[in-house]
RNA sequence: GGAGAGGUAGCGAAGUGGCUAAACGCGGCAGACUGUAAAUCUGCUCCCUCUGGGUUCGGCGGUUCGAAACCGUCCCUCUCCA
């Protein structure tokens, strides 16, 4: 009787704390997935559609990404969770070998807030596309995930705007955290799924350690931080992300959820965050931007029209190592989908390689003056602003 | 030589008496983008001393209170016939 419980509480996942650096406390770990291990911190690129948008899998080993995620809302409307499920799961419908995680939808109650309706039960959509109604609750999220079969999943939350008021962000976060429990009673894999809680509350400092407190009560193979990098400034994020992590539990893996920016990154790696994911290197690179060591760039620009350079001669990308600027340049202006790819090797490597760095100088004890360093090479005031 | 169609801002193309400094698209310029309704979106794009002023719609000359629009004439382009 008590090995049958030990096996049921046995995560499937495991995270272990390989350093903590002198210098600013920051950790580097490593996370074990049923799909290999991960070192931390790390930057996660996001595949929504089951797929990282104009990246192969080959391309993103050869980025050296780890973790990728996929989204349930989107996967659920198409194809559809049975035929993930028929695949074999995520994994092999689009033949990525590293772990994965999937979104809950809990972004898309945000993102598509002019078609849907909150309700104690759940949320109910209005396909944006045909109009079609879909509800979505915290258990038929969880048993979306438990068909996609990424390794680690989510609990369906409500990520707020900002500003929001008190009474607003008080009342949402503790029906997330009824979802969370709701989410977790649902959860038919846990020797295999990993599942995630999800801190909200706004910017209001009691609101996030209430959510932080709970959530570990309930208990969680590993704890997110969401709504975040929803239009609030900079100080008020990094003041959201520390009173949201300051009550979780040292030891298990700290997820904060969208964030993508360089100085913001370093700045969650300062407050011992261990994943954080974004959209921002793929899109902005389908619009041309582009991350360097010296800030962004906007390759489209007449000035780079006859500059045979590489793009970040500091980057060690597929693309800076074989093409200029000039031709970057002109497969962007010609709409040409290679470039669109070129560029996205390019932003998301060099969101890994920021972490990598990051990991390296943790390792060494210095990373307060990596990140002091990184931030004024890329045109950041001291504050990371 | 004859018949017809047409010449509008960088390009394409609406407009055929006042609401037109002139729709719309492309191109160009600038900006945005953070758990992806995003290879997207926003603004600007004749000139200037710019919350106002000045010159525009092939050229010139008319009609009219008023013309890119109507009339005359010239130039040019395209199609067909000889």
């Amino acid at each position: 009787m008590i090995s049958v419980i030990l096996i049921n509480m046995r995560s499937p996942i495991r995270f272990e704390i390989t350093h903590v650096c002198a210098q600013s406390g920051a950790r580097t770990g490593i996370l074990h997935t049923p799909h290999g291990d991960v070192e931390t911190p790390m930057f996660m690129p996001v595949g929504t559609q089951a797929t990282v948008k104009f990246l192969s899998p080959e391309e993103l080993y050869a980025l050296g990404a780890g973790v990728v995620l996929a989204n349930t809302y989107h996967l659920w409307l198409q194809p559809g969770e049975d035929i993930v499920d028929k695949a074999g799961g995520v994994q092999k419908f689009m033949n990525y070998k590293g772990p994965m995680l999937t979104d809950s939808g809990g972004f898309q109650v945000f993102s598509l807030a002019d078609a849907r309706k909150i309700s104690e039960e759940g949320v109910l959509f209005k396909n944006p596309k045909n109009g079609d109604r879909l509800f979505l609750s915290p258990e038929k999220s969880i048993q979306i995930q438990n068909a996609i079969g990424a390794d680690i999943i989510m609990s369906f939350d409500e990520c707020i705007p900002y500003p929001a008021e008190y009474a607003y962000a008080k009342a949402s976060m503790e029906r997330t955290l009824r979802w969370a429990e709701r989410g977790k009673n649902a959860h038919q894999k846990p020797e295999t799924q990993a599942l995630f809680g999800i801190v909200q509350g706004g910017d209001y400092a009691d609101l996030r350690h209430y959510s932080a407190e709970k959530l570990v009560e309930i208990g969680f193979d590993g704890y997110a931080i969401g709504g975040t990098s929803v239009g609030e400034d900079k100080e008020t994020m990094v003041r959201m992300v520390r009173e949201s992590a300051e009550l979780l539990p040292y030891d298990k893996p700290r997820y904060l959820m969208g964030v993508g920016a360089v100085n913001d990154l370093l700045e969650a790696v300062s407050l011992n965050i261990d994943m954080c994911d974004c959209v921002l290197p793929t899109r902005l690179a389908r619009h041309g931007t582009l991350m360097t060591s010296e800030g962004r760039i906007s390759i489209d620009k007449q000035k780079y029209s006859e500059d045979f350079g590489p793009l970040d001669p500091a980057c060690d990308c597929y693309t800076c190592r074989n093409y200029s600027r000039a031709y970057l340049r002109h497969l962007a202006r010609a709409k040409e989908g290679f470039g669109t790819r070129l560029l996205s090797i390019h932003n998301v490597r060099f969101l890994i390689r920021l972490m990598e760095d990051a990991r390296q100088a943790i390792k060494e004890d210095r990373f307060l003056d990596f990140k002091n360093e990184t931030l004024a090479s890329m045109g950041f005031d001291q504050r990371g602003f």
